[in-house]
DNA sequence: TAAAATGTGGGTGATTGTGGGAGAAAGTGG
DNA sequence: CCACTTTCTCCCACAATCACCCACATTTTA
């Protein structure tokens, strides 16, 4: 399980250090690199995403927006690995996407990793901390802890 | 079951002790320490938040409310472990988070414990200690001894 | 009163994050 | 097909942080 978050640099060859905690999970077997939904990026082992991918490809192809999101999800994806320092090279193209420069955020969200911009990261974080809208959240995730 | 509250200092490394009474309840298993909903940080045993997470880790990706609950939810948790001299380490983050510095007030709240900076804590328990407010507050929640 | 337990602080070696250099591989144009 | 530029991969170096250990004053227990 993935949890919390990292400030890291991405240098100037677009590469982005990932957090040691994360490193034991993610070097036993391939990563996918993609777009998230968002203005993110997502980091996830291979297996995980064979499971998004089985549950796409039994979409119909006659349904437009199925096709537009396996489009945004294949299209996106790219095999990454770990270098020896335990870093990743985020593609070009992706850290455009996001604006990605130089300062990033790695958040772990359980099985997944999101990878953010700074700028776009803090503005997540606003949302997230608005107390009102969370005490609404969580009515509807009945959160007891018995 | 976590009972009272207990004054203790936050070096300069983040390392906080915790009460000698927790530590038997949290040695057993692994902990994790993630904001709360307040002003505060919880601290609660891995099979607590099990449950939690299982709950998030079924929702969809598609679905833009779920995604920002697990943002909320995993991106704060962090896994920790006592030391030898039964500390914890509160990740810069978290401290932030909350206004953490020198004096911090762990409070135990029946199946979890809560950790606040001495300051907010005084604004809790003026809160608690109104009694004005106290008459009517609770009057929506059936509260009984049998 | 002695012994044990507790809260607090600091030192040290290992780990982690970051940057840059050199050679290999890949793409480009003549 | 060959030179040339650019990108990528692998390697090393360094600074900052962290985990682990011990020391010690104070409080609690026997």
């Amino acid at each position: 399980m993935f949890l919390g978050q990292f400030y890291h640099n991405i240098d100037e060859k677009g590469r982005l250090t990932v957090p040691a905690r994360f490193r034991e999970q993610l070097n036993a077997e391939q990563c996918i690199l993609m777009k998230g939904f968002d203005q993110n990026l997502i980091l996830i082992t291979a297996s995980i995403f064979d499971i998004l991918s089985q549950k796409l490809s039994v979409m119909s192809l006659t349904d437009r927006e199925s096709r537009l999101l396996k489009r945004l999800i294949f299209s996106t994806a790219n095999p990454v690995e770990l270098d020896r320092a335990g870093r990743i090279l985020v593609p070009q193209f992706l850290r455009a996407a996001v604006g990605l420069e130089s300062e990033a955020v790695v958040v772990g969200v359980g099985d997944y990793i999101e990878i953010w911009s700074a700028d776009e990261w803090s503005k997540q974080t606003e949302q997230i901390n608005d107390a009102q809208l969370n005490a609404d959240r969580f009515s509807a995730l009945d959160l007891a802890t018995r």
